[in-house]
DNA sequence: GTCTATATTTGGATAGAC
DNA sequence: GTCTATCCAAATATAGAC
């Protein structure tokens, strides 16, 4: 049963994150995996050991490639002395937004990753820290030197706003209903233009300075 | 088994909700839920009939207040001219951060909403939206008088990154860490302030006037 | 590496005594 | 309304043939 150009590992992996972004990761069995890969029960066990290291697979495959490419972004920008607020966040927003157009499963991952954040599981933020940890700092000493009034300590207030709504907006979780004549890649496209201009003005605006009244 | 101020069938409520909260719905078995509720494992059938049922009297019970709430603050302003839009976006955080205080067991609840939104389950969905649906068409109305040179789509666009922002930043999802000293509830406040400074900023950016280009 | 078959655990739901 | 005991389905995981 491998006719398929993709390897067993892959296929799993496939069938994996399409899955755990419909049904999250409890709600979504083996079973169900296994068969929409096309391959047998056993075979997650004997290529990740249990569902839980398949789970964790799932998330580094999409991650490696994703940090690199939002820092080499950066990275390009930052040589610049002209860079634009929204250059940047679109350097943070496009490489998530081109990854959600990757015709494999990349829509699928950014929800899946939307779910993680969901999961309080320790372990799992613990992991997701230690990588975009180190990414989102380097964008935030990017942000600082172009919002030099913020205090730091505002900057991260408000890079953590950006990053719900990114996720929000990439996973497209809006109550709001979507035309139907719209399809679904400019609708994503849509929502980072639309992400980007809402944030740089929010993060434009003046610090509050909260001074004691009277 | 009934030394509780509270009934069974809010101790069921209760528990579900925190548990809910951190291992989502599939994850959560009525096990731990009728464990941690301390009754007996047949009540939860008894009393709601199902899993399923039990997960829609977890929102109904504190959706009902929400909603109420937002439209009671949204109708005291609607009444006065000189309504800011800060205030506006009070009246809609505000009921939700206050839910977040609530001792029992709101903080949890802020959660699931938050869980409900990243699982695409269509009932779900279709049930939040006849319930939100309702009470953001009255807010959107609202905006829509405080920001005339919106056009409606632009708005509505604009209003899901807000709801996105913020039931990120109330579901304590940040990843970026928290300090310590600063306690639990100052956080949420301390998040609630800053989203509607960074939101009402974002809401006042100039329409972009999508032009074609050449 | 892949398969069948199965061991083992866990979960939702119910029957029936009290 | 509450409890014990139990049924049944579904899930993870593994053993062992090929």
């Amino acid at each position: 049963m491998n006719s398929s150009p993709f390897s067993t590992k892959e296929r799993i992996l496939g069938a994996a994150e399409s899955l755990f972004a419909t049904h999250g990761f409890a709600g979504a069995s083996l079973r169900q995996v296994t068969a929409a890969a096309k391959v047998n029960l056993a075979a997650v066990n004997y290529h990740f050991g249990s569902k839980d290291k398949l789970i964790e697979e799932v998330f580094r495959r999409r991650l490696d490639e994703l940090n690199t490419r939002r820092l080499g972004a950066l990275g390009r920008l930052a040589q610049k002395p002209d860079t634009t607020l929204e250059a940047v966040l679109e350097a943070y927003i496009g490489p998530a937004l081109d990854l959600s157009r990757t015709g494999g499963g990349g829509a699928a991952f950014v929800r899946v990753l939307a779910r993680a954040y969901a999961e309080h599981n320790e372990t799992l933020r613990k992991f997701l820290s230690e990588n975009y940890g180190h990414v989102l700092r380097q964008f935030a000493a990017e942000f600082q030197r172009l919002l030099p009034s913020l205090s730091k300590e505002e900057l991260y207030w408000r890079l953590d706003i950006v990053t719900g709504a990114l996720t929000y907006a990439m996973a497209d979780f809006g109550i709001i209903q979507r035309k139907n004549e719209v399809a679904e890649q400019a609708h994503r496209e849509q929502a980072a233009d639309h992400l980007v201009h809402f944030a740089a003005a929010g993060l434009r605006a003046p610090s509050p300075h909260p001074a004691p009244r009277g």
